[in-house]
DNA sequence: AATTAACATCGTAATATTGCAATATATAAA
DNA sequence: TTTATATATTGCAATATTACGATGTTAATT
């Protein structure tokens, strides 16, 4: 086992959950909130500041990049990750819309 | 390896990781939209509802007790399980807070 | 008291995730 | 063209997660 049975939800489960999955982990929280602080493209700081190996961080980049939450860049020999801030505000809108559908109370 | 590395992280980074991570699996939010669609508590009707095993369903429950997102009553011999508004409204708060304060653009 | 029904917990197998060193790739600089 | 720097990818070890059968636990029913 281990595999989660993706094909019994409906997509909308399966998207939502993935969403919540890659936000899920604390680098990839600090390095959004990173990037965001710069207000500017960072390159890589990011290594040094999050304090995981490079290839790790590269990693949780790609994650990142997955779901459309990062665009990045070419810059000389650096690379420049930036949040898509439409994507961004997409991906908000639809976890409130989870969030107000999904609150009824009972007891 | 495998293991997270939360002692390089804050505290709220941790916490709000946490969070999404509860909510980052398709059965659990089947789960939460199925309680909330019954607008009564409900006890199980859900493992037929969700096609998960019941060891496996009750495994989801007890982790999004976790995060105080469901409470559960005893009811007779059977188990109620509502989803906590309060705590629902505060998490939703949160990941908010996330979003408005992480949201740069500069490519 | 015995039986049944509804959950929870335990143990375990399969797979996924995390993290890193080593290596590959690409571009700027010398 | 060589060298240096930045990033991506690969391979692997350790741990976590998912799922389920088997087994406990609790409370209503007989």
């Amino acid at each position: 086992m281990g595999v989660t049975k993706t094909q019994i939800f409906t997509e909308k489960q399966n998207d939502l959950a993935q969403f919540f999955k890659v936000l899920g982990h604390p680098a990839r929280v600090a390095i959004l909130q990173y990037i965001s602080n710069q207000n500017a493209c960072i390159c890589n700081d990011l290594v040094e500041e999050i304090g995981l190996a490079q290839a790790t961080v590269s990693q949780h980049l790609k994650e990142l990049k997955s779901i459309g939450l990062l665009k990045g860049e070419v810059e000389g020999k650096s690379m420049c990750y930036c949040i898509d801030v439409e994507r961004w505000t997409e991906i908000q809108n639809q976890l409130n819309t989870f969030f107000n559908n999904t609150k009824s109370n009972c007891c």
